[in-house]
RNA sequence: GGUGAUAUAGCUCAGCCGGUUAGAGCGGUUCACUCAUAAUGAACAGGUCGUAGGUUCGAGUCCUACUAUCACCA
């Protein structure tokens, strides 16, 4: 039976463009785990979108000079392109300016000051007399009190590395202007009484324990065992979602509040889209489903318990209504949240302001997005950081993507192209060997699935790679281009035996290298699409119209079952699956590391 | 400062509940092959498992301390 798959991930701060981080942290991973259950004929539901509140845009917008609106439309439509180009399957990838998104969190806030779950209280924070506002940590630099660093700034010391109380700094001072006066004021907010669901998020993560991930529920439980201490949710800022009371117009709901809810509320928006408004419930109101949530490990415990705390504080939400309650269950949880670690470059840590960074937009002109995705799929930062290196990027594209896969491809088809008339061969009989072999590629559907299925995605990987190995072997040791001078009926049945193994493979790799699966299954003689389509798409709200990615499963013929080549099926003219990499680039591209960067243009 | 994670062959990583000679891929060396983008196959050579202790008949695998790195929290 169909299953209900909720693929959650991890929304990006559109203040710049994404890069190799993003993608082996949660995009990547999640692209492979959704495509693997669309083949298997579940129903998928994989949505993110551009986070366009927050501190990190008003910085990057004060810095250009621009509206923090123009900060975020730009890189989300970057964020499209790049998506888009690299094949990250989103049902919807959206942004958090919207007017559901605004209406949502609005309602989540009203339901959780409802139900007692939100308190009061006064905080003191620096004003600034200038800019008549409160400034946010970030602006504001000073003594630190703690190591007395002079230049620390207002939520961390860059010296001794401790988290401040901006309010706590010795002389503090506004970044932008030295010379304005900052005064400690007094400011109003509303908090999230995390404790209140302690009894709760324990049992949730008990219940989880066995199939996550061990560092993230170790992790978790320790969070709680600390205390949950309440978390202010509104800000005295002037770019996010307003505080739906009379009295608050000057106030914002706080960034990470609303912003984890994307997951909920880009779930209705993609129902409201497609016309079936209901349709988000059968994930979220529908104990059968299973939630997802794929992102980095700084993250963790957004997700694992301020996240759930929001969902148990607002239960019955959009549900409650008799004429609606189609679902009668609780909302649900996520099921498991497979964070991953970090991925380094070149053996130091990412950092947007030193540009010691891998831009996709840049890498995507010059290479394969399969490419990329092999790559940085064999080093998911799964159980510990790892490390993007050109020089590795050489080697596993070339050594062992194209050797081993590409070329495997390329050297059986094209044998099979020419010697055999461009057809697949008909045979009269299998030898125990060929049976042997295509056996084995079969029983890989359950090997590589069980992994997948566990989130295990680069052993996944390792397995698929492995069975082409020994599809390698096996060729070698029958020879086919000997017997084909000498006993062309058994020549017929190495090659077959070979083909069915890369159709079986084609599936086996395509969650991973759809791009590159897809050709082959063109050469192999097929038509139509192993996947749907990612699109561009508008959508026009009450005032203001935004741009999605939408993926389209609806011409999408693959399915995870093994294959069924017909001899005498006609094939198609192969060429190369893969290009080999000169060893040049990895100069090229060292090159650009700690460099400015010139942003450029995304070519579709 | 606290919490979690990580530290295993040149490189990238596996090693579940502790148990015979510590595994894989890549790279290296040698041989074979020539259908293939000099791509493939076979064999061999490479680690005593961050450091120091401890528990045990026996530890990479459990415990303690320490060091380094990453993240989060205060």
């Amino acid at each position: 039976m169909a299953k209900y798959i909720h693929v959650s991930v991890a929304w990006p701060y559109a203040n710049g463009d994404l890069h190799v981080g993003h993608l082996a942290g949660a995009y990547l991973p999640a692209d492979i785990f959704a495509r693997f259950h669309r083949l298997k004929g579940n129903h998928v539901l994989m949505v993110s979108g551009s986070d366009s509140h927050g501190t990190p845009i008003s910085v990057e917008a004060d810095k250009r000079g621009i509206p923090a609106r123009e900060v975020f439309e730009h890189y989300h439509r970057r964020f499209l392109l790049t998506q888009q180009k690299v094949g990250i399957s989103y049902d919807l990838f959206t942004h958090t300016d919207t007017e559901n998104h605004h209406r949502i969190a609005q309602d989540f806030f009203t339901r959780l000051l409802e139900k007692g779950h939100l308190y009061k209280e006064t905080q003191k924070l620096l004003y600034s007399a200038a800019e008549k506002r409160f400034l946010p940590d970030r602006y504001v630099e000073g003594e630190c009190y703690i190591c007395h660093y002079p230049a620390a700034r207002g939520d961390q010391c860059d010296n001794c590395g401790n988290l401040l109380d901006a309010t706590l700094l010795i002389g503090p001072r506004n970044r932008a202007t030295p010379e304005d006066k900052l005064i400690v004021r007094e400011s109003e907010h509303y908090f999230l009484d995390l404790a209140r669901f302690e009894p709760q998020l324990l049992k949730y993560l008990d219940e989880h324990e066995h199939h996550w991930r061990a560092n993230v529920v170790r992790f978790s439980q320790n969070f709680i065992a600390d205390g949950l201490q309440g978390r202010p949710i509104t800000r005295d800022i002037d770019w996010g979602i307003s505080v739906p009371l009379s009295g608050w117009e000057d106030k914002k709901l706080y960034v990470w509040f609303e912003a984890v809810m994307g997951y909920f509320t880009a779930s209705l928006e993609w129902a409201k889209n497609i016309g079936q408004p209901d349709a988000w419930k059968q994930w979220w109101y529908n104990p059968e489903a299973r939630i997802y949530n794929f992102i980095g490990k700084d993250n963790i415990p957004f997700h694992t318990i301020i996240w759930q705390a929001e969902l148990l504080g607002v239960n019955g939400i959009y549900n409650d209504a008799e004429e609606v309650k189609s679902y009668d269950a609780d909302l649900q949880l996520p099921y498991d949240v497979p964070a991953n670690e970090f991925m380094n470059i070149e053996g130091d840590k990412f950092s947007k302001s030193r540009n010691w960074a891998i831009w996709l937009p840049d890498i995507l002109e010059r290479y394969q997005p399969d490419a990329v995705r092999y790559y940085v799929a064999m080093t998911f930062p799964e159980s510990s950081d790892s490390d993007f290196s050109w020089e590795g990027f050489l080697s596993r594209v070339n050594n062992e993507l194209l050797a081993t896969w590409g070329n495997l491809v390329n050297r059986m088809l094209g044998f099979a192209y020419k010697r055999f008339d461009g057809k697949v061969p008909a045979y009269d009989h299998l030898t125990p060997e060929d049976e042997a072999i295509i056996a084995q590629s079969e029983a890989a559907f359950e090997q590589v699935g069980a992994l997948l299925e566990a989130v295990k995605l680069r052993e996944a990987l390792q397995t698929a790679m492995a069975l082409a190995k020994d599809a390698n072997a096996y060729l070698d040791r029958r020879a086919p281009w000997k017997s084909i001078k000498t006993d062309p009926a058994d020549t017929a049945r190495a090659v077959y035996a070979v083909l069915k193994v890369i159709d079986n493979l084609k599936i086996l790799l395509s969650p991973f290298l759809p791009f590159t699966s897809q050709k082959l299954h063109e050469y192999l003689g097929y038509d139509g699409q192993l996947f749907g389509e990612l699109k561009i798409e508008t959508y026009q709200e009450a005032t203001r119209p935004h741009e999605g990615l939408v993926y389209d499963g609806s011409g999408a013929i693959g399915r995870w079952e093994k294959s069924d080549l017909q001899p005498g099926t006609a094939l198609r003219e192969p060429a190369p699956l893969v290009v080999k990499l000169e060893p040049e680039m990895v100069d090229f591209e060292r090159g650009f590391l700690g460099q400015p960067r010139d942003e450029q243009p995304i070519t579709p």
